[in-house]
Order: structure tokens, then sequence, then C-alpha cells
DNA sequence: TACCAGGTCCTCG
DNA sequence: CGAGGACATGGT
């Protein structure tokens, strides 16, 4: 089968069994907590949100969404999901606020370089993002599709490790990207879509050691199930 | 108790 | 380049 039907029957697979994820995630006034927003891709409303979104992205660097959301809750508390603030903490200070994150010493560090950035005035591309310190491919690709809703493809560990199995090939950043990008309809709402699918069935199947092969709902376009069960077959 | 989590930077060969 | 280590907290 062509990649982009590939490509495609994976998306409608995880779409039929999660739904809409709604991401970004975001604070919310009305309930005081970060609330994801379903079949709505209209976010961010505003620059205080593709701000929040930006922080978001680099606090999560090799870290649960939980330990974020603590991190992001005490710096609205603080009034401090606005760069201005944050430039005038000093590094220690942001990271005892940020510590739940993880790494906060070197994310406290990442978000002054981050907020240098924004006041420089510098275009919002890929190319100067990642001349940002602290932020690399997938930062800058999560910052352009979900803040600045430009059209790019977030590849995280959940998806490598997913379309390894599925039987993609073993590539790098930048081919596992180009493969999404030259396959599927260049839409924002699509691929913000899609990498928050893989996300969720990178938490609740397709675990790095123990997998839920059987109960997964792409086990039947999987060349790692397959190899599992006939496995599984040959013991028995 | 280990291992994992929506990575990135630095160093070394 | 690519592998390997450092960075750190909280959940299972």
């Amino acid at each position: 089968m062509k990649v982009d039907r590939r490509l495609q029957n994976v998306y409608q697979s995880l779409l039929n069994h999660f739904g809409p994820q709604g991401w970004w995630p975001l604070y919310s006034k009305e309930t005081g907590s970060i609330e994801y927003h379903k079949n709505d891709y209209s976010f961010p409303k505003n620059e205080k949100q593709s701000f929040e979104i930006s922080v978001g992205a680099i606090l999560t660097q090799n870290t649960s969404w939980k330990n974020v959301e603590k991190a992001l809750h005490h710096l609205h508390q603080r009034q401090l999901l606005t760069p201005e603030p944050i430039r005038n903490l000093s590094i220690h200070a942001l990271a005892l606020i940020i510590k739940s994150s993880g790494y906060h010493t070197q994310k406290a560090k990442k978000l002054h370089a981050f907020v240098d950035f924004l006041q420089s005035g510098k275009t919002m591309i890929r190319e100067h993002l990642l001349d940002v310190w602290g932020i690399g491919q997938e930062t800058a690709d999560s910052i352009l599709l979900y803040a600045y809703r430009q059209p790019t493809f977030v590849i995280d560990a959940y998806t490598q490790r997913i379309f390894e199995r599925l039987g993609f090939g073993k590539k790098d950043y930048g081919q596992r990207q180009q493969s999404f990008l030259q396959h599927l309809p260049n839409e924002v709402a699509l691929f913000q879509e899609y990498h928050a699918l893989l996300v969720a069935l990178g938490k609740d199947f397709c675990k790095k050691n123990k997998p839920l092969c059987e109960k997964c709902p792409l086990r039947k376009e999987c060349n790692y199930f397959l190899q599992r069960t006939s496995a599984a077959d040959c013991e028995s």
C-alpha cells in the first residue's frame, strides 16, 4: 500500500478510537485549570496563549505533562505567563517555581533564552528557533505548530517508536518528519491532531517496555504485533 | 525498586 | 555524524 494511504489509515484508526484530543491544553479563566478544547482548532486566541504553549513545550522536554501542569499552575498563580515578568526573574528564582517539571535549572535558562528571542523581534521561523539555546527540533516544531499555527509535524519519542514498530523503518528526525509532510495534506489542524493522537497511543498502548498490543487499535496494521503473535505461536 | 516521562546540550571518538 | 552522559522531579 502507498505511504500516503497507510498514513491516512493510521490517522483514521486513531481518531476513531480516541476521538479528538483538543491539543494544546490551555489555562481556562472559567475553570481556573488547564483544559483541552476538543473539536476546536481555533486556538491560540492571543499572544498570551501562544506564550503559554511555548512555555509548556519547553517544560515538557523529556517530562510527563502532569509535572509540567504543576509548574504551569505555579507560574499562573504568580502572573508569570507573559515574557516580561519571566525576564525579570533570576534563573534561581524561576527554577524554584518550575521545580516540579524536572531539570528546573536548565529549563529556567531555556525560558530566559526564549523570552530573549521573543524580545529580539526575529521572525518566528524554525531556523531562528533552532538557534535559541534549549530549543531543539521537537520543541521548535511544537511551538510552530501549536503556538503559531504553522504547518509542520512534531516528531517525538512516541512517534518514532510507533512508526518503527508499525514497519515504516528506522529514520532520524528529519526523515521521519518528511514522511509525514510529503504524504499528508498540508493542514495545521490535521498535523496538530495527528501528533496528539500518537501521544495518546504511546501512553495507553504502544508503551516502551510493556506494550498492550493485543488491545491496540493499530494491531491489525502493525508489524510488531504480527511478529510478537507469531513468536508466541511458535512457543505454544 | 527501577524505570519512564510529549528532549537538548556537550563531549569524545 | 553518533554514541554516551548530564540534567531532576514525580508517578507506577
